[in-house]
DNA sequence: GTAGCCCTGCGT
DNA sequence: CGCAGGGCTACA
């Protein structure tokens, strides 16, 4: 027996610390970091992760316990993914069992079993037997040959060659055969190469994505940023240069946003490659989770295809890492473990040395000025345009102008030639409902939300006063609850107004509305899209989920309707998203033969930024909001952190970050590298019955604000008022800052 | 996070 | 007097 062994585990738990147990009563081996154990832990028995040994503990010896038992016999994580999120707890300010946890399905988390087989095999008595054996029931000595000739079978497998159950409970009852059950262990996805990657032959590349394909080094660690508009051919960069991955028996992990799994791009993943995919999303039950995770973590699936949580998840041999559209914000985890997806795929293509794809048609800032620095390589894919013209936008200035329900006459024209033509036009507007305020005529009264500092919008499609912040839900009366009086207004509009307006302009035409109300079924979609790509002529009004994704080869008009809320908010990143999000749904017209016409409506169509996005260069358009931001010292070219704090009584959550700031302020009271925001309230100061404020800090080097961030956690855990109060940091926080 | 403890307040 | 619910602490 060695010297007393310590181990350091993390338990699941706000707790930003580890504790210390003994060795298992009956140990024999040292435990590796990764392993997942039992613990006694208070009055409870809890799932831990071993995270390091040592030969001494700083905590008295007569209290500490003996881990109770080991439930793995080699570890969960390898070492470079248990490296990526240590990281990724301390680059977060996140408690690390928390982090380790994100990275095991939940049945794992909660100490259950990986998948299991059940298998049969002989007994002993029955490897005893010669071949010829049992030659009067020939069923039987099938079964038997066929378990002489393979060490184990699972039951479907001896389905599959004929046995029946009966011909099995026969053998087992002669005590012949035995069944056992057993961790599944996958083959690696193509050990052999006698099968070839690919179903089907890839298609024939332009020059571009030919050259994007020979810049891209298989063998290291580099970050690749595929610039390519719609169309261009991004997927396709993304299937050959799996395809060599895979060649040499690695694995590929592409990340996508959360709402669209669209069902062309899985199709076509799976139509191009004979290796199994392994899918990753919210709509899985628990056990298709766990199966899918230990595909990926077993090394039987070649390709791993998931939203944002799947960054974490264990691959046997990684190659490269795809992270598609990814500007897109549904990467950053917005509460809890505040992690962007993007940026922890970053990480761990860097430590495993494999190369990275971040593709978009409209890259985010941050990864535009990775490229200015030379920390990414840009690749830029041109669009093949094969004699379809590009789309011609027209700014529709509608200033002075008589609109109905939000449609200027300009905009209604163009909609009603486009669909006399047989053509089919795409209304975006980033509002659900039907109108954003209630208000009284009489009075003034505004319907408002009880808990949240907003106004109620009027919904008719499922009818009510619906909050967007919260849960609340409330009778829409057709009286004044100040003044009873009749005379309730709805003031603005939101889709299913313009969807109500457009059928009573456009009575003979179809009119699908698209947001997150009329999708509530997941085959409401895919219905939508199959009656959409008929393409009869028909009028798509909606919300950012037209944006997304769906390619509608008919659309020949998109008119954005309001382009102006952007302009003027106060999140600094407002205007990028606009930007972004105009120019994804401009790519929407005229993909087919037909040219497309983009309409956006404004009050201010001589901002600058209509006029570089409607020269149909979103580079440009980029290049001009990134320089505001280095000339207001803002993100990308700062760092930024949030501290943000909430609580039914907003007073105490303010004074917290008072002294949170003049805390931080004399840690590092002389550093002219760090600036300081607030503490001010949020956007949206009351939400859900809390008062919520946000304190930011802005360093212009990322290793001056990551110890006092560290620091700052350890005084906020100390702090006894910030105890009730609910408390966060967001590193490079996407909204509001 | 969660279990257990103590304290308060209100109902019977 | 009894118990529900809030606040507080510890968790190795």
């Amino acid at each position: 027996m060695t010297d007393t062994l310590f181990y350091q585990v993390a338990v699941q738990s706000p707790l930003r610390r580890l504790f210390d147990y003994l060795p298992p009563k009956d140990a024999s081996v040292q435990l590796p970091t990764g392993v997942r154990v039992t613990v006694p832990f208070g009055k409870r028995e809890v799932t831990a992760i071993i995270v390091s040994s040592s030969a001494s503990s700083d905590y008295p010896s007569d209290k500490l316990k003996p881990i109770t038992a080991v439930l793995d016999s080699s570890p969960l994580l390898s070492p470079i993914l248990f490296d990526v999120l240590l990281w990724a707890a301390r680059y977060y300010h996140h408690p690390l069992g928390d982090v380790l946890a994100s990275a095991l399905p939940t049945s794992l988390r909660k100490g259950g079993d990986l998948p299991r087989e059940h298998l049969w095999r002989l007994s002993t008595l029955g490897k005893g037997l010669p071949t010829n054996a049992l030659p009067r029931a020939p069923k039987q000595q099938a079964l038997l040959q066929l378990l002489q000739q393979h060490e184990s079978l699972s039951k479907d497998a001896l389905a599959a060659a004929g046995i029946s159950t009966a011909t099995i409970r026969n053998l087992k009852k002669k005590a012949l055969i035995e069944d056992f059950t057993h961790t599944i262990t996958h083959q690696l996805f193509d050990t052999d190469g006698a099968t070839d990657i690919l179903a089907e032959s890839p298609l024939k590349l332009s020059d571009d994505q030919q050259k994007a394909l020979e810049r891209i080094e298989l063998h290291n660690y580099h970050c690749y940023l595929i610039d390519g508009e719609t169309g261009s051919g991004k997927t396709e960069v993304y299937l050959q240069t799996i395809a060599r991955v895979l060649r040499y028996s690695k694995q590929a992990l592409v990340l996508i946003p959360e709402i669209n799994l669209s069902p062309q791009t899985l199709a076509r993943f799976q139509a191009r490659f004979t290796c199994p995919i392994s899918l990753i999303h919210s709509g899985l039950s628990e056990h298709q989770r766990l199966k899918a995770w230990w595909a990926a973590a077993s090394g039987s699936a070649g390709i791993i295809i998931g939203t944002r949580s799947a960054a974490f998840v264990p691959m046997k041999s990684p190659g490269i890492i795809i992270v598609d559209e990814e500007h897109d914000s549904s990467f950053k985890q917005h509460e809890g473990f505040r992690y962007s997806a993007r940026d922890v795929a970053v990480m761990r293509a860097s430590r495993e040395n494999i190369p990275l794809l971040l593709g978009s048609a409209t890259p985010s800032l941050e990864s535009l000025y990775n490229c200015q620095q030379a920390r990414y390589q840009h690749i830029t894919i041109k669009g093949r345009h094969e004699g379809a013209s590009q789309a011609v936008w027209q700014l529709v200035d509608i200033r002075h102008s008589q609109l109905n329900t939000g449609f200027s006459q300009t905009v209604i024209e163009a909609i009603s030639i486009q669909l006399a033509e047989g053509n089919q036009v795409l209304v975006f507007l980033n509002r659900r409902g039907f109108a954003p305020t209630l208000m009284c005529h009489d009075c003034g009264w505004v319907a408002r939300c009880k808990h949240c500092d907003a106004h109620l919008t009027v919904h008719t499609n499922r009818p009510g006063l619906h909050c967007h912040h919260c849960e609340a839900r409330q009778r829409l009366s057709t009286t004044c609850p100040e003044c009873n009086s009749q005379q309730l207004n709805y003031l603005g509009q939101g889709t299913e107004r313009s969807e109500a307006t457009l059928k009573a302009l456009f009575p003979e035409t179809e009119v699908y509305r698209v947001d997150r109300d009329s999708t509530g079924n997941k085959h409401a979609m895919e219905d939508l899209l199959s009656q959409i790509n008929k393409n009869e002529p028909c009028i798509l009004v909606g919300t950012q989920m037209l944006a997304k994704g769906h390619h509608f080869p008919g659309v020949t008009l998109v008119v954005v309707l309001d382009a102006d809320t952007a302009l003027f908010s106060t999140d600094f990143r407002a205007l990028e998203k606009m930007g972004q999000l105009i120019t994804q749904v401009a790519g929407r017209a005229g993909r087919g033969a037909k040219p497309g016409v983009v309409m956006i409506q404004s009050h201010h169509c001589e901002h600058p930024v209509f006029e570089l996005l409607s020269q149909q260069s979103y580079a440009k358009f980029a290049q001009h909001v990134l320089a505001e931001r280095q000339l207001s010292a803002m993100p990308p070219f700062t760092n930024a952190a949030l501290i943000r704090a909430e609580f039914h009584h907003g007073g105490e959550a303010f004074g917290l970050l008072q002294s949170a700031r003049a805390f931080l302020e004399n840690q590092m009271s002389s550093s002219p590298a760090l600036r300081y925001l607030g503490p001010f309230p949020a956007a949206l100061e009351k939400r859900g019955g809390r008062y919520r404020y946000q304190l930011t800090v802005i360093a212009s080097e990322r290793r001056d604000i990551q110890p006092l961030l560290a620091r700052l956690c350890q005084w906020l855990e100390q702090n006894k008022s910030a105890r009730k109060i609910r408390w966060s940091i967001d590193v490079d926080p996407q909204e509001n800052i």
